[in-house]
This record gives structure tokens, C-alpha cells and sequence, in this order.
DNA sequence: TTTGTGCTGTTAAACGGTTAACGGCGATTC
DNA sequence: GAATCGCCGTTAACCGTTTAACAGCACAAA
């Protein structure tokens, strides 16, 4: 049972060993990765531990390897596929994002109500109207799905798609979201994070007197 | 000196509060916000009591009271003002987002490469090159930035906001800024926020008996 | 005025996560 | 082949955060 922190590691370090092995690396440290992924030997050897990988004395991890039991321990039964929900600006520039990198995961349908937008093919992601929601998450087998519609839409969207089966949201609206157990919901409020970064950075410049 | 995580329930505490202002409530109780911020009550008055504020029984407490105290205890004495580098896809979400909603953070400075975005103002907000950088955060007082260019850039975003004498950054690129001390950064990835809905999604699966 | 109720403020305990320490082993070198 | 070095795996201690428990008080009702 990991937490949510070493899961959020686990997955920096898959991204992190993925790019050192395209640049030739076939082994690393821990104390490298540690570097690379801005945390302690310590933690990254814990980390690695919790997965039931092991690596060498003096030769370290195998990146190909690791790379490999990280997946085997991430990838849940689940399928990869995604949902978009709402092709605003913040949608559009979501599935730009995916269109360009190559994620484990993927975005496979989007919804949307204004007319213009159904049916229509952005950034590769065909956008569909809700009526087909249902049907086409039971298809495509979506389990996951991205929220970015208006605030006062989240509510009502999330209900849908807990019936539709949906099991995990990622939420962009800042609204909390009321969901039935056995779905898990995480959010990412961007203001929340700019008014943390300013408290800190408030507080770091005082200590290092650049101001104040 | 308070954790990350209490700083984040401030914030999403005072949007709470707020919203509940504007619907006429003038009293809650601690119950009462932890249930809109998916907290418990003893976690809310553990973190109230951490900023100095004190309520009174059977009354609990004063909405508008409160909302001020989280101000005076969160808002540092930085500026207020924060710069964007690079308007593209996400950029101009962020923009049109701050735009629309009006945060107690404002951005008042975006900066880009494309020369037929210089120059123009984009929801508002007016875009420089980069030349214009270190006067403009000087003159506006900016100590803050949001970091939307494209990977390969946002090392060299960094130590340029850096060297201006920026405090604190919100970082969107896939890449783990190296700062020197007293430079706060925080990290958004969304690709990493997926995986972990992925996994958590799919081990509550299984326990509802949804797969498997 | 007096009593009762339910909430807050505070302190203490329990829990979880991070960090440190150390034994063991593989590789390398002499 | 033996010894040395350095890194991994594991356990334990430490620290911080969350949670719980309780005393005190303000308000309401009688
Ligand atoms: N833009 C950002 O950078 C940003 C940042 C943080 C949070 N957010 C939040 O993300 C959400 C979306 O932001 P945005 O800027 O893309 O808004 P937007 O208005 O540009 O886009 C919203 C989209 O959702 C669609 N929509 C509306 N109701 C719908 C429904 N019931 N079902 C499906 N689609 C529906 C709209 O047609 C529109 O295309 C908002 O809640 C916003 O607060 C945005
Ligand atoms: N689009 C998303 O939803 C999303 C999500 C997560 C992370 N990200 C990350 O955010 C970053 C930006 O994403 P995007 O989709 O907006 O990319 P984009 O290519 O659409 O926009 C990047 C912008 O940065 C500008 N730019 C390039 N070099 C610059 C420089 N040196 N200084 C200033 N501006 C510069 C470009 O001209 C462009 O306008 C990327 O690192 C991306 O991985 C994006």
C-alpha cells in the first residue's frame, strides 16, 4: 500500500530512467536518480525497494530493468485509455500536449456540448457529444477521465460519469466533487498552487533578505 | 512555520469562505468546512488555530473575519504580480482562465519568442520579448512566474528569471528546475497526476469488485 | 438567573513518512 | 585469490502531520 507520494515518485522515475536510457545509459545509482528526480538516495532505495526490484552493489540499477518493474507495478489492470471532458482552452491545449509527447496513458475520445466542436477531430482526439458518452466509454473501455469544463458543469459531468463506471477523475475545476467510494478523485487547482508558491517564495526572500 | 499542505487548505479555505460570503453566510463551523474542503473538522481548527484566529462557540466562525485573517497571514509582502513565459497552447488557458476568474494573484506580464505574439495583448494581458524581461519585472515588481515554454527551454527560463530576481516559480514543463536557494519552485505534471489517478482508480477498482 | 447544549481551543497520542545507519555483497584491483 | 571499496537492502529511529480527546465557554432556553 504505497502512498500517494511514492506513487508520484515511482512515476518521475520511469519518466526520469526512460529519457536516461535514450541518452545511452544502462545502469544508474541511486544517488543519481535521486539527483535527477530531486530527492534523497535514501527515499529513491526505499522507493525502489516497495516495487520488489533489485539492484547491484557497485553497478546499481539496471535502467532497462527498472524502467520494466516500475511498469509492472504502476500499470494497473485498468485499461490507458482516457476521456477528455470539455474542449475549452484548457482541453484543447491538454490534448496539444498529448498529441506531442508520448505518455503511458491516453486520451482516446473528448466531449463537448457546443455544437461546433462534435464531431469535429482536435490535436488527433475525435470530440463526441454526451448522448454517446456511455457507449463509447464502454467501448473504448475508458476508466479514466479528465475534467475541464466550467465549475458549474463539474458536478453534474462527474455524476455522469460515475454512472458511466468511470473509476478515477482527474479535475481541473475548482469545485470539490462529490463522488461515490471505490472512485478516486484528484485535483490540480492552479491557483491554489500559484498562492503556495507566493507564501513560500515570500518566505524563502525574507530569509535570503532580497527583501523585506 | 506551517507545511505545504496547511498552506494549500488556507487557500482552498478562503475560496470556500468567499463563495459562502457571496451566498450570505456569515457564519460556519469547522464541520461545515471540512466538509466543503474534504477535510475533517479537527484538521480545520488545528489549522485555524494556527494562524491566530479564534471563533466562538455555538457561533463558530465569522466568515468574513476569517477570510481576512487568511489573508493577512498568507498574503506575503511580495507583489501580487505574477509573469508568464511563454504564450502558446497552455499559456493562453492560463490567461483566459485569470481572466475570467480574479484570483487575489494577477498576471501582469506574459513574455514569448513568436515574434507575431510580441507585442499583442492575449485576454488582456500584454506580451513582451524577452529583452524586455528584466526591466519589466523590475518596474512592475513581478516576483513570481508561471513556466509554460516547451521543455527544452524552461532551464534557461529559469536561470534568466533567476538572475531578475524572481522568487518563485510555478513550473508546467516536464523538467526538474535547478535553483539556487531562496528560489521557490512547485511543480505541476499533469502526466504524473494521471498515473497516480490511474493506479489509485485501479486499486479502488478492484476493492469495489468493478474489475477484476 | 440558571441550566444545558454543542462548538471551539488546546493538548496529547497515534500514525505514517522520511531520513539515517549498518550489514552484506559484488566488482575491481593488486 | 584475497582484500578493499562502494553501493544496495533492510531495519530502526526520528520527525511531522493527522487524528482524537477533553476542558472551557458562549449562547439559548427555561
Ligand atoms: N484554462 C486554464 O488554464 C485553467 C486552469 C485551471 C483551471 N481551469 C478550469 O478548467 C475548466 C475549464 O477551463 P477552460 O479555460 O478550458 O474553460 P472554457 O470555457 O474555455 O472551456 C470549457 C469547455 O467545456 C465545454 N462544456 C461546457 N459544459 C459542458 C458539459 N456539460 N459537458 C461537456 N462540455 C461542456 C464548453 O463547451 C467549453 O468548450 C474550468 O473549470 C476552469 O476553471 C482552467
Ligand atoms: N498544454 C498542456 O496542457 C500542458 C500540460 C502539461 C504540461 N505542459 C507543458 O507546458 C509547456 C508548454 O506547453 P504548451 O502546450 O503551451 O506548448 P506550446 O508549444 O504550445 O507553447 C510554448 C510557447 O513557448 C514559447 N517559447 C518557446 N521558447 C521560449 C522562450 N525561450 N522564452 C519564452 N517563450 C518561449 C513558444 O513560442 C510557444 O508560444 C511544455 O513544457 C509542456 O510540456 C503543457
Amino acid at each position: 500500500m504505497p502512498s500517494e507520494r511514492t506513487v508520484e515518485r515511482l512515476s518521475l522515475y520511469r519518466h526520469l530512467l526512460s529519457r536516461a536510457l535514450t541518452e545511452g545509459a544502462a545502469h544508474v545509482h541511486s544517488h543519481q536518480l535521486a539527483g535527477m528526480a530531486g530527492a534523497t538516495a535514501a527515499q529513491v532505495r526505499h522507493d525502489v525497494m516497495s516495487i520488489g526490484y533489485s539492484g547491484t552493489p557497485t553497478q546499481g540499477y539496471e535502467v532497462e530493468k527498472l524502467i520494466e518493474s516500475i511498469g509492472e507495478f504502476l500499470d494497473t489492470p485498468l485499461s490507458r485509455n482516457i476521456a477528455l471532458m470539455g474542449v475549452g482552452n484548457l482541453g484543447r491545449a491538454i490534448l496539444s500536449d498529448f498529441a506531442v509527447r508520448r505518455p503511458t496513458l491516453k486520451i482516446v475520445a473528448a466531449f463537448d456540448v457546443e455544437p461546433d466542436r462534435v464531431n469535429r477531430v482536435i490535436h488527433g482526439c475525435r470530440c463526441h457529444s454526451l448522448e454517446e458518452l456511455q457507449q463509447i466509454i464502454w467501448t473504448q473501455q475508458i476508466a479514466i477521465a479528465i475534467i475541464a469544463v466550467p465549475a458549474s458543469e463539474a458536478q453534474p459531468i462527474a455524476d455522469t460519469l460515475c454512472e458511466a463506471g468511470i473509476c478515477g477523475m482527474l479535475n481541473f475545476a475548482p469545485v470539490r466533487l462529490q463522488v461515490p467510494q471505490g472512485v478516486f478523485v484528484d485535483d490540480v487547482n492552479i491557483t491554489i498552487a500559484l498562492e503556495k508558491v507566493s507564501y513560500f517564495a515570500g518566505r524563502k526572500a525574507l530569509d535570503r533578505g532580497r527583501i523585506g
